[in-house]
DNA sequence: TTTATTTACGAAAACGATGTAGTGCCATTT
DNA sequence: AAATGGCACTACATCGTTTTCGTAAATAAA
C-alpha cells in the first residue's frame, strides 16, 4: 500500500483536489453524492493526510516536548506518563528530550528547538543550569514553555510545584518529634528551586526546636553517583554521625540505604531517613521508606493540561502561574513511630 | 525574535532564495565570500530552517516513534533510554506512545503512524495482542518495525530479544537446587512469545529434575493489579502453598512480596522468589530479590541502531534478524544459598 | 579572436494540503 | 426578461524548503 496524495485520489474520482480536501474535512460546499464517493474512494485507496503538508500551512505541529534531567527516575517516568497521557487524549504527539542533568544539552536541545518543532515544551531544569537565556529566547521566538518541579522563577510562564517548603518542614518535624537532633541534609544543588525551598524546610523546622544548624550537615551531593556515594559514606562512618537523614532526592535515600548495609548502621535504630520519592517499591524495602510522595503524574497532567489550553487558544505568551499540588508525608519503617 | 524564513533573508541580502538555501548548506556553487555574508546574516537573524519543509520534500522526518505497553516499568524505561540516547546522538527525535496493554489503542496508534509521521517505529508488544494485522499494514506503507522483547515473529524484520528460555531455565535451575520442589510460574499471558519461552525455559527445569508439572501451578496473571493480587493471594493462603515462585515480570513478584507480608510468608525460608527484573531497588528490597535482569539500555540501543541504519540506507524492507542478548542472573536473598 | 569551460548565481517547479476567490449553472425573485 | 442568489465545484496562491535546470560573466583553450 503506497502512499496516496489528494492529487491522486483526485484525480481518480475525476474531481478537483479542493473538492477532494473539502470532502474529507466534510465542508457544507460540498453535495453529499460527492462527499460520499471522496470517503470511500480515500478509504478503498487507504488515503492518510500527509501531517507535515499541514504542519507547513498552519505553522503549528501539534507536537509538544517534554525536556527531563533523566529517565531512570521514578518521579521523571511518572510525570511524562501524566503529560503523554492528557497529549494523547487531545490527539498531541511528545517528543522526549533528556539533558542528562547537563547544561549545555539543555542549551542544544532549547536552541533546536526554536525552529519550531513543537508547539510547545514542558521542561525541568538540569541541576547545572544556572543561566536562563536558553529558555527566553524559546519563548520570545514563540513557544510557550512550562515548567513542572524543577523550575525557574525568571522566566514568566506557568509553573507546576509541589508544596516543597511545607513537606521539608513536616517531613524534618516528623523526624525530630521521633528523637532525632542532628539531621543531615543531602541536597543536589541549591541553584535548583525546589533544592533550595526543601533546604528551607528542613531549617524552619530545626529552627522550630532551636536546634543549631550546623553547615557540615548540609551536603551538596552533586556530580556523578560515586562521589555521592563517597560522601554519604564518609558522613556515615565518621566518628560523630548524624542521627537522621533527610534526603532531598531518592536516589540520595537509596545510596544511604546502600550505605547503611554496608556499614552495617541499623536503620530507624541508629539513623532514620527520610526523602521525596515516588518510589513504587518503598513498601518493600529493608526497612520500608518514609517518604514524601509527589503526586508526579498529576503534575505532567496539570503542565500539559495548561499547555495545551494555552496552546489551543491564545498565540500570547503564557501568563505567569504558580501551581501547587501537595505531596503526601507517608511514613514507614525507616523512621520511628 | 520572530520566526525568518529563506525568503526573508534573502531579500535582507539581496540575493536569490536559492542561493541562501545553497549557502547555508555550504555546496560549492556558492563563492567563499557570498557564503560568509549569509552565514552571518543567518546568524544575525537568529534563522532557523523550518524541519515540516524539508520533511515534505524529503518524505523523511528524521523522527521515530517508540510504543511500549507501559510507562512505569523499569525495563522499558531503560529501553527507551536506550533508544532515546542513540536516537539523540544520530540526530533523530523519538516520539513515545503507550498503549496501556490494550490491544485497540495499539491499533490506533499503529494506523495513525501510516502517515509517515515517522520514518520508523521501535514497538514492544501489548499482552491483548493477538493479530498483526495493524502491524504488517504499517511495514507494507513502508514504514519499517522493529520489535524488543514482546516481539511478534509474524512479522519479518529485526528483534531484539533476550535469552528467555535459557534464563528461565537457568532461574528454575537455580530454585530447584536451592530446595525448591513446587514451584509456581506467575506468567502475563502465554500469547506473549516472551512469556511462553519463559515458561518454555521453567517447564524444561522442572523436566530436567523429573518434577511433575502440575497444572494449577502455572497461574495466567493478565489483567488489572487488583485481579493478580487476589490469584496471589489465594495461592499463597492455601492449604498447600508452593515453597517458590518464579515471576515473568517484575510487577507480579512484587505483588508476592506484599502478599507474603501481609501472610507473613517468610522469604526465603518458606517461599523462594526469583524473577524477570530491572529494579534498581532490587538489592535493598527486604530481602534482596533474586532477579534475572535483561540487558534493557541494551536492548533499546540495539533496537534504534538497527532501525537508523536501515533508515539512512535501503528503502527496502528491514531482513528478518533476532538478535539475542544475554539476561544476567543475580543471586540475592529471595533464593537461598 | 572564437569557442569551450568553469564559476556563481537565479528562476521555478516540486513536496501535499488548505483556503480564498472565483465560475458556471440552475432556480427564484422583481 | 433581467437580475439576484445559492449551490457545487475548480483554479490557484500559499506555507518554507530543496533541487534541477538555466544562464551570464569570467576564464581557459584553440
Amino acid at each position: 500500500m503506497a502512499k496516496v496524495s489528494l492529487k491522486e485520489l483526485a484525480d481518480m474520482l475525476g474531481v478537483s483536489v479542493s473538492t477532494v480536501s473539502k470532502a474529507l474535512r466534510d465542508s457544507y460546499e460540498i453535495g453529499e453524492e460527492t462527499k460520499k464517493r471522496v470517503l470511500e474512494m480515500a478509504d478503498e485507496m487507504g488515503y492518510r493526510a500527509n501531517p507535515y503538508a499541514g504542519h507547513l500551512r498552519h505553522h503549528q505541529s501539534r507536537t509538544i516536548a517534554v525536556i527531563v534531567p533523566k529517565l531512570t527516575n521514578n518521579f521523571f517516568i511518572q510525570a511524562i506518563s501524566g503529560v503523554e497521557t492528557t497529549a494523547f487524549d487531545r490527539n498531541y504527539h511528545v517528543l522526549i528530550y533528556v539533558t542528562h542533568e547537563d547544561f549545555r544539552l539543555e542549551e542544544r536541545i532549547l536552541k533546536h528547538l526554536q525552529n519550531g518543532r513543537v508547539d510547545g515544551v514542558i521542561m525541568s531544569l538540569a541541576v547545572t543550569t544556572k543561566s536562563y537565556d536558553h529558555i527566553s529566547e524559546l519563548v520570545q521566538s514563540n513557544i510557550p514553555v512550562v515548567f513542572f518541579d524543577r523550575i525557574c522563577h525568571e522566566i514568566e510562564t506557568a509553573k507546576i510545584t509541589t508544596d516543597d517548603f511545607a513537606s521539608s518542614f513536616n517531613g524534618t518535624d516528623h523526624l525530630i518529634r521521633h528523637g532525632c537532633r542532628d539531621i543531615a541534609f543531602l541536597s543536589l544543588s541549591d541553584n535548583l528551586s525546589i533544592d533550595y525551598k526543601r533546604k528551607q524546610g528542613y531549617l524552619e523546622a530545626l529552627h522550630k526546636y532551636d536546634i543549631p544548624v550546623k553547615e557540615d550537615r548540609i551536603i551538596k551531593c552533586h556530580g556523578d553517583e560515586k562521589s555521592c556515594y563517597r560522601k554519604i559514606r564518609q558522613l556515615l562512618s565518621s566518628s560523630n554521625p548524624p542521627d537522621g537523614i533527610f534526603a532531598s532526592v531518592e536516589t540520595l535515600a537509596l545510596t544511604t540505604y546502600t550505605v547503611c548495609q554496608e556499614l552495617g548502621v541499623k536503620i530507624p535504630d541508629e539513623l532514620q531517613v527520610i526523602c521525596f520519592s515516588n518510589l513504587p517499591t518503598a513498601p518493600l524495602l529493608n526497612p520500608p521508606l518514609t517518604t514524601i510522595s509527589q503526586p508526579a503524574f498529576e503534575m505532567g497532567k496539570q503542565a500539559a493540561t495548561v499547555l495545551l489550553k494555552h496552546l489551543e487558544k491564545r498565540r500570547t505568551a503564557i501568563p505567569n502561574e504558580n501551581i501547587v499540588l501537595k505531596s503526601e508525608l507517608v511514613v514507614r519503617g525507616s523512621t520511628k513511630s
